[in-house]
Order: structure tokens, then sequence, then C-alpha cells
RNA sequence: CGGGGUGUAGCGCAGUUUGGUAGCGCACUUGGUUUGGGACCAAGGGGUCGCAGGUUCAAAUCCUGUCACCCCGACCA
């Protein structure tokens, strides 16, 4: 390792010479993405779809055990829609793409392309919920919304881009309150155990909350630059939209009460933290549980032993695909053995095996990982137990790594110059005490550049000093740090 | 949206200062030899120089405009 490995990947720029030029080598030549002919827009190429659809199978799978079942809204939003609650549109405006003609015609009303569903689906609540046995309506939905954004880089912010968004009614707000917290949670384990990104939960401030809502929380997730990323929302609507889209219901007392709404969010931009958390200079590194390719198979294949390895690799391959690996066999001839294995490192897949002529005479494979380098030596008959056992170690491994990352760059500070310097200098999550004004928030950002990632729910119960910024005393321990 | 930078073959670049037949490396195609960490030889194919105007006998090169991408800031998932 170190020296050699830049040589191999002569075509990514090294994380230290400079991170945003390694991040879109990383996602260019992994093929992940690709430019498309609109401003702001890529194309998710297969390889990175498929991770994408891995993905969306660990969480969908946990939004539906969860008692949420999906359902299809549309893309346009009229316009009088969205204007009807005060918030909402006025964070949304800037950023909307308008539809202004149908064909030839100009339509009478313009449409909005969705930048996020609340409104319209709201509308569609007013309708479908008239008394408390209709509650609670648990509803997701996949889809792509449109932003129109000035600066995009590639999953991290695009002007269309793909996630799920959740929109439930509830009774109360306690229920609705519940139901936030929940899926804050499904959100971290998902997050934590299918991608193995470490995460802070907490809440976030009232500058930094969602459009409309109550009260956000979010799950924060550290890059490899000690830049940090918001990973995931939700949010406590209140009864904001209730009132303005008129969701009321019946209740058993015979009073007729708004609805208490919930929204939370997850997107294609989780695949950039798998890349800013995992990939190395080598290029990308994927978390076992999601990686389109779980394993490659390279067989070596010396002319004269060529036959016996091919049919061999051909017969191991189909056994471990059977088993439910997600398997690939490299056998391209005019490919040499270490450019496949530099290929396939750069595209993160996370076991290699190799089978040559030595290992077919002694009955064995290698297989080497792609998060710490080790090579081993497996008899080809304990192949099928041991790979997922490998690959789950592989997993665990990615996540303790990442995990004391961001410990190791977790500072805790009450001193204001010390801060300064530590966001100049190492960057990080910075812990220190808030007094609870926009001020001190604002006068933070302007002076350092970060922002109140949230109040991180784990804190809660400890002193939070004096505010980093005032000196008064402090209301809550937050987390700060620049922010992508 | 402000400041800076870059657009020449699929990728990375030279050529632009001083206008004169569009080049190099990798990749690609064909044939052959190779194969345990990016193999080698030989022969090939591929570019209206981001786009649109203008100046000129002649434009990748000079002028004007425009678009895209990248970096640094203000807004967001």
């Amino acid at each position: 390792m170190g020296k050699q490995d830049k040589e191999f990947v002569k075509e990514i720029t090294p994380r230290s010479q400079d991170y945003s030029q390694w991040y879109l080598d990383v996602v260019l030549k992994a093929q992940m993405m690709d430019y498309a002919p609109v401003k702001g827009c890529m194309v998710i190429r297969p390889y990175g779809y498929a991770l994408w659809e891995n993905m969306q199978q660990g969480l969908d799978r946990r939004i539906k055990d969860t008692g949420h079942q999906n359902a299809y809204f549309p893309l346009f939003i009229p316009e009088s829609l969205l204007q009807k609650e005060a918030d909402h549109v006025e964070g949304f405006a800037p950023e909307v793409a308008w539809v202004t003609h149908g064909g030839n015609e100009k339509l009478t009303e313009r449409l909005v392309v969705r930048p996020t569903s609340e409104t319209i689906i709201c509308e569609m609540y007013s309708r479908w919920i008239q008394s408390y046995r209709d509650l609670p309506v648990l509803i997701n939905q996949w889809c792509n919304v449109v932003r129109w954004e000035k600066v995009t880089r590639p999953f991290l912010r695009t002007t269309e881009f793909l996630w799920q968004e959740g929109h439930t009614a509830h009774r109360n707000e306690e229920e609705a309150e519940e139901e936030t917290r929940k899926m804050l949670e499904v959100y971290r384990d998902f997050v934590e155990n299918d991608l193995a990104v470490p995460v802070i939960c907490g809440q976030k401030t009232e500058k930094e909350k969602f459009a409309g809502a109550l009260r956000t929380y979010s799950i924060e997730a550290l890059m490899s630059d000690g830049k940090a990323l918001q990973a995931g929302t939700s949010h406590n609507l209140g009864t904001h939209f209730a009132k303005v889209f008129d969701i009321t219901y019946l209740d058993s007392d015979g009073e007729l009460k708004y609805v208490w709404q919930t929204s939370w969010g997850v997107t294609t931009r989780l695949i950039g933290a798998i890349i800013m958390v995992h990939g190395d200079d080598r290029g990308l590194m994927l978390p076992p549980k999601v990686a389109p390719i779980q394993a490659i198979l390279i067989p070596i294949t010396p002319k004269k032993a060529r036959k016996q390895v091919l049919s061999k690799a051909a017969e191991i391959f189909a056994v471990l695909k059977e088993s439910g690996l997600r398997i690939e066999m490299d056998d391209r001839e005019e490919y040499s053995p270490g450019w496949k294995f530099n290929e396939w490192e750069m595209k993160g897949v996370p076991l290699r095996i190799e089978l040559g002529p030595r290992d077919l005479e002694a009955g064995q494979a290698v297989l080497v990982r792609r998060d710490n380098g080790e090579k081993e030596t497996v008899a080809l008959s304990e192949l099928t137990q041991y790979i997922p056992v490998l690959l789950e170690k592989i997993q665990t491994n990615m996540y303790q790594k990442a995990k004391q990352f961001m410990e190791e760059n977790t500072h805790r500070t009450d001193d204001y110059q010390e801060f300064k310097q530590i966001m100049e200098e190492k960057r990080g999550f910075l812990v220190a005490g808030w007094c609870g004004c926009v001020e001190c928030e604002n006068a933070v950002k302007e002076e350092t550049k970060a922002t109140i990632r949230n109040i991180p729910f784990h804190l809660q119960q400890e002193d939070p000093g004096r505010c980093i910024y005032c000196g008064q005393d402090g209301k809550h321990l937050v987390i700060f740090a620049r922010a992508y």
C-alpha cells in the first residue's frame, strides 16, 4: 500500500491533492453517472443505478415494515396549490421549474414540476380523510423531484434527483411526533447498517428546518474531507398544512379537528455519502449490503491451464451465484489480471476471488478484501459458507472505520478562538454550546462558514455550558460543521 | 447569482503568444505472442478544434456573443 497504489490508479486524483476532483474522477471513472445535455442534470448509469436499487430495496422494506404503503402522486402541481402555504412557497419558489405550455397552447394556470409533494398530497388527503377512523394515513412514494439549483454536483446536488418521500397524517401531536422520530430512527438504522455510514441524530434549528415544518430532525454524516452531509430528514409538519388545505376529521368526541402531519425523505445524495465516507485513492469502496457486485471472480488463465481454470471457475461461479451472492466473473482475455484487479477495486467491489492454476492444484481460491487489502486462501469447498461471513466482516469493518473517523474528527470546545482554528484546519464536527438565538448562529456562519448541523439527541442530558459565540448561558449542545 | 478557470479524437493533453495541410499518450479495431498487481509487437480507424456570428486570400489561433463544465463564495436534499 502507499506509493504503489497511486501508480495503479493514475486516472484518479489523490484526495489529498484535490478532494473535489477526486470525487468527480471517482463517480465518472467508476461509471456511476455521466453528465447529461441539460444543465445540472446527470445520467445515473447502470452501475450507479444498481446501487440505488439495492438501497431502495433495503429502505423500502423498512418503510413497509413500519406500516407504510407506496403510492404515486403527479409530477405536476398547479401554481395555486403550491402557493397555499406561505412559508412553504417562500422556501421553494426560487427553485421551482415552471410548465407554461401544453403543446402549443398556453396553460390557463401554470404548473410547477414538483420540488416536493406536500401540497398535492395534502390536497388529496383533504378529500380522503373524514373520520378519526381514517387515521393514520401512512403513505410513501418513490419518485423524482426537480429543484432549480444554481450550483450542482453529481449526486450531492442535481437539478433533478430521485428520492422517497413519506407523507403521513395523524390524529394528534403525540402520534405525529412518534412517527417523525420513528422514521428518523428507520433512516439511522438503514444508513448505519446497510450503508455503513455512521450518523448523528438530532433536531434542526429554526433557521435550518424545512419550509413549513413545525420541527425537523436530521441524520448528519461526516465525509472524509471533514465536511458534513445531511443524509436524511424527518419533519413534524404540525397542523400548518392541514389548516391551509382543510384536512379535518371528526374525532370520537364529536369535534372536528385538524390532522397532524409528517413528511420524511432521503435521496440519491446518499450515494454521494457512500462515496465520500468509504472511498479512497483507489476509487470507490462499496458496502457489501448494497454493492451491485459483492464479489468479482477473476480466473488467472495462462495458456496451458486456461481450459481447466475456466471450467472450474465457471463451476464455482454458478454455485456462488446460486447461493444468492451478487457475483460476476471477469474472464475477458484481452485484459491482464493486474489490470482487472485495479479496475474492480476502483469500482469498489468488496471482495475479489482469484482462481489460478496454482489454486486449482491446491483446491483453493485467493480472497482479497477491498476494505483492507487482506489476502487469504480458502478451500473451494468452503467458499459458499465462508464468503457471506467475510462480507459481513467487511461491512462491519467499514462501519467501524467510518465511526472511528467520525469520533476522531469530532471536537468539543467552548473557546471560540479554538473553534475557529479547528474549523479552519481540521474541520469535522464541532460540539459546542449555543444560546439558541439565530443571531449567534448567523454570526458563526458568517465568520467560520460552519452551520449548526443539528442539536444531537445524545447530548441533550449534558450541561451545554456557555454559548460559543456570545458567552451567555447555553441552551443546547449542538454540532457545528461546514456542510455540503 | 458574483469572482476565477477550462472547452482541440472516448479520456488526458500539446498546438493559440507570432493566423498558413490538426498532433501526442492512453483507449479503440485487426493479426500474432502473452496472462498471479494496469503485458508486448505490427498494421489500422477516429476530430466541421463547445456553439453562433465577425475580421482575413486563409481562423483551433484574432474580435464579439453565447453555452457547458470545474473551483471559491451567497441558497438548498
